[in-house]
DNA sequence: CTAGGGTTAG
């Protein structure tokens, strides 16, 4: 060892003055020995200096070093000018990309590799597949399969096991089972896909099936299945498993929570944080704390946030940006406007996002000027405003009257390269119905490039109400009727915004449509937050 | 020299 080490040192010296020629494997491991002691600075030097008599290898190496670093450009970079490319390098680039979701880039690579002649092997599918995973690219799947196929490499596990999640991308059980049929020595990982693939499918039983036949399970096992009996809205049995588990690490603990909280039981999700922190068992991840904030956010739970933000505090996660944009947007749905423009001004760093959920808290507390000037700042400081921004600012304005104003900014969106969505639609509909300009908010649906949706309508009967308008109400209870397949859950939103407002006229009409048309509280995604 | 599966904000 200490051999080794002069050794280094001084082929270091002479390496710079391009005297020997260093053996190939000296200098890969040189340039390992630099990349663990997180000199890349150092190892690309000496890799620049040996260019001429590197081998592949040591090519792939500094290819992987930019990888794990994401630093795909300085990758590509050295991937370009390798004189001679085998499979390893491709599938290193492959790896990085798919971190990146650069689904463009992969597929043409990938292509430009079928070309060069090089046989894909049994890392190179799992590197691509989430590139072609997604509506749109079936035959794409399929190709790749049969490919996998005539290379021998469907009964290899990480093909195998790829290729199930391509299936499963594209809703096909047939597929799926069939692959899985395929592979040859099948391990924990390739059947806790198969468990995955079921699940979201929503074969929730074929799951449960799967899960009792395996030979062996992990907690990520477990945890596939938490998460498949959540998404299938089987919160009893979610429950019921989730006390069963052998083993639970804070993961567990928050999945569970989370799954409370998509199924908008938020006083639950609170009760079993408190057990979470109260047994000791686990401490809570910035996961954790997100996830709970959201809870309080959504039940007004106060008290509860300003534990939580205690505790982000003590375990110095303050500084979180994800966090921070929880608190302020906790605080300023539990009514602490204050609180949450605190946190805001606190922030070392902010984002698009904390941006926004200032801009929205304003604008929930009726402070239309204070909402625009936040807006006016984030321009100034360089941040891109992006839709849901401008959903904030529009609604700001509906809130605060500024009809004039909303107008203005609805305009100059174009400006920042955002076209107006439907919800920039809505908020434009609920400004100027609320205002009273019933015609023009009537002509600004009928100009619309899409189909009014239930929020559209339900502005419009809002204000409808508010205004003693029959005839027009009439038009847009007929539409909510016919769209009331669409979003149940929103029907329970629109109840609470315009019960805000101590509009009761409204409320009491929604209330009567929901029974008319039978809505239930399904629908746990959002679709406005 | 590469390594497939599970959770976060507006």
């Amino acid at each position: 060892m200490r051999r080794l080490e002069s050794s280094a040192t001084f082929l270091r010296g002479h390496i710079s003055r391009r005297i020997f020629t260093v053996p190939t494997a000296t200098l890969n491991r040189l340039i390992n020995d630099h990349l663990r002691d997180g000199g890349l600075v150092e190892a690309r030097m000496l890799f620049n200096q040996n260019r001429t008599s590197l081998d592949v290898s040591t090519w792939n190496t500094m290819i992987l070093a930019y990888v794990q670093r994401g630093l795909m450009l300085e990758a590509h970079q050295v991937f370009d000018q390798m004189p001679v490319r085998d499979v390893v390098s491709w599938n290193t680039m492959f790896m990085g990309l798919k971190k990146t979701k650069d689904t463009e880039t992969v597929l043409r690579l990938f292509i430009e590799m079928r070309r060069s002649g090089l046989i894909p092997d049994e890392l190179t599918i799992p590197a691509i597949i989430d590139a072609v995973s997604g509506p749109g690219f079936k035959v794409l799947v399929l190709q790749i399969h049969t490919l996998a196929i005539r290379l021998g490499l469907s009964l290899n596990v990480y093909t195998g096991s790829a290729l199930l999640r391509g299936y499963t991308s594209l809703r096909d059980l047939r597929g799926l089972e069939r692959v899985f049929e395929e592979i040859l020595l099948k391990d924990v990982v390739s059947w806790n896909v198969l468990i995955m693939g079921y699940m979201k499918l929503g074969f929730v039983e074929d799951g449960e099936r799967a899960f009792s036949e395996m030979p062996e399970r992990n907690i990520i096992t477990w945890h596939t299945m938490l998460i498949g009996y959540i998404n299938n809205m089987e919160m009893d049995k979610a429950r019921d498993f989730f006390d069963k588990m052998s083993q639970r690490n804070v993961f567990s603990w928050t999945v569970m929570i989370n799954g409370y909280v998509q199924s908008r039981e938020y006083k639950v999700a609170l009760l079993l944080f408190r057990e979470m922190v109260e047994s000791w068992s686990n401490r809570p991840s910035h996961y954790t704390f997100s996830t709970v904030l959201k809870a309080c956010a959504a039940s007004s739970s106060l008290l509860m946030g300003r534990q939580v933000h205690s505790m982000i505090t003590k375990r110095g996660m303050a500084c979180d940006i994800v966090l921070s944009t929880s608190l302020i947007d906790m605080y300023a749905k539990s009514g602490d406007i204050t609180a949450a423009s605190h946190v805001f001004k606190s922030m070392p760093v902010k984002n698009p996002a904390s941006w926004n959920s200032m801009i929205g808290g304003l604008a929930r507390h009726g402070l239309g000027v204070e909402a625009l000037k936040e807006f006016e700042r984030m321009v100034q400081c360089g941040y891109k405003p992006d839709q849901v921004t401008f959903i904030n600012l529009l609604s700001a304005c509906a809130h605060a009257g500024l009809v004039e104003e909303g107008e203005k900014q609805f305009m100059l969106m174009g400006r920042f390269g955002i076209t107006a969505e439907k919800e920039h639609y809505a908020c434009m509909v609920d400004l100027l119905a609320r205002a009273g300009q019933l015609d023009k908010a009537e002509r600004l649906i009928n100009g619309m490039p899409f189909a009014p949706d239930f929020v559209i309508w339900g502005a419009l009967l809002g204000a409808c109400g508010l205004h003693s308008c029959l005839e027009l109400g009439e038009v847009a209870a007929k539409g909510i009727s016919r769209l009331r397949r669409e979003h149940p859950a929103a029907y329970d939103v629109l109840c609470r915004v315009h019960g805000e407002k101590g509009d009761w006229t409204s409320v009491m009409e929604l209330r009567r449509l929901m029974r008319k048309t039978k809505a239930k509280k399904q629908d746990a995604s959002s679709w406005i937050e």
